[in-house]
DNA sequence: ACGGAACGCCTGTTAACTCT
DNA sequence: AGAGTTAACAGGCGTTCCGT
């Protein structure tokens, strides 16, 4: 198709249910399942389907027995269709804010690093001063939350920035820098020690984060500038609450990143060891699409998050 | 234990029809 | 004309059954 007959297409036939339905079709992967969320029969969707494509004379999607899978052309469809249907939404809410004051409605992405610091702080403030405002917070992995955040399901990621591989379509902001600590529970035997590096350790069991994330590869890396063999006894776990317990009931040797182990510090649940990791550390921020404005509950939620940044103490390690 | 046939389930499409 | 429905049908995959 030409780029002008294209663009005539999108004028006069797309309709914005077109652009709905295959948002869905691509979430769902399948027709059948789409259909049943959109309160429409099964052939209904087919057809809706197969008009869209034959207009634009390309195939959005391989219908397989298993149902659907995106081609190339599916995929860019599909981004553009969730962006533009998630800047209606938007819309709604800032004309639904100025009817009747402060509502709306923040979706955030976190990463371990925010989750027990700035976030929680910025929440507290943003519904204090706004409580019509809803806000929605997703746990995950980088790998998780990113594509979520550039099809328009976030409106912003929480967490440690990565410091290499940057994507030209989002804006990344740092509000402070995150130390590493090394925590044991209180009473370990290690503490009592005077001196202590990283190649006293390397026998000790250790719980640490998974092989593919950023801060496995810099334990590992600080390991390597001690001049010490990588550990060996080491249980592998992001999920947070496990972790606390683990670390409380034996005698393993856990890494987070200070704030995250700051509450349980000065609540005596958790100690430091005094060991120097020194280059480990790494910047704490956020991550939203560019160039797009915030949503105005986004918007207001961001500002809390700079505020709060500014009231993070800095590390006693 | 292995391999092939039969079957059911799930997915999709087309055709004919109704309603607005 | 457009958007929806029901009915009938086609095809792939996994499971089950049965013979070797």
């Amino acid at each position: 198709m030409s780029s002008a007959r294209l663009e005539r297409w999108i004028e006069r036939k797309l309709r914005l249910r077109h652009v709905e339905l295959v948002a869905e079709l691509y979430d769902s992967r399948s027709i059948l399942k789409a259909a049943r969320r959109l309160n429409l029969t099964q052939p209904t969707l087919s057809k809706a389907l197969q008009d869209v494509e034959a207009t634009l004379g390309l195939t959005l999607f391989e219908r397989t027995n298993r149902g659907l899978s995106p081609t190339a052309y599916g995929e860019i469809f599909a981004r553009h269709a969730k962006i533009v249907l998630a800047q209606l939404r938007h819309a709604a809410e800032e004309l639904e804010s100025l009817r009747v004051g402060y509502s709306g409605k923040v979706t955030v992405g976190t990463l371990l690093a925010a989750s027990a610091s700035i976030l929680p702080d910025a929440i507290a403030r943003l519904k204090k001063e706004r409580p019509g405002v809803t806000v929605s917070v997703v746990v995950g992995t980088y790998d998780i939350l990113m594509p979520s955040l550039l099809a328009g399901d976030l409106d912003m990621v929480l967490g440690r920035l990565p410091e290499e591989g940057r994507k030209r379509e989002l804006l990344y902001e740092e509000f402070y820098a995150e130390p590493i600590c090394l925590v044991t529970r209180p009473g370990h035997p290690l503490l009592r020690r005077r001196r202590l590096g990283l190649r006293d350790l390397v026998n000790e069991a250790w719980l640490l984060p998974l092989p593919e994330t950023a801060l496995r590869r810099q334990v590992e890396r600080a390991f390597l500038e001690a001049n010490a063999p990588v550990p060996r006894n080491v249980i592998e776990s992001v999920s947070i609450l496990t972790n606390r317990v683990l670390l409380r009931k034996s005698d393993c040797i856990g890494v987070m990143p200070y704030h995250v182990a700051l509450d349980d510090i000065e609540h005596g649940l958790l100690s430091i060891l005094p060991v120097k990791l020194k280059s480990i550390e790494t910047p704490v921020g956020a991550i939203l699409r560019a160039p797009g404005e915030l949503p105005p509950a986004a918007a207001a939620l961001f500002e809390y998050l700079r505020l709060a940044a500014k009231d993070v103490p800095s590390a006693r390690l």
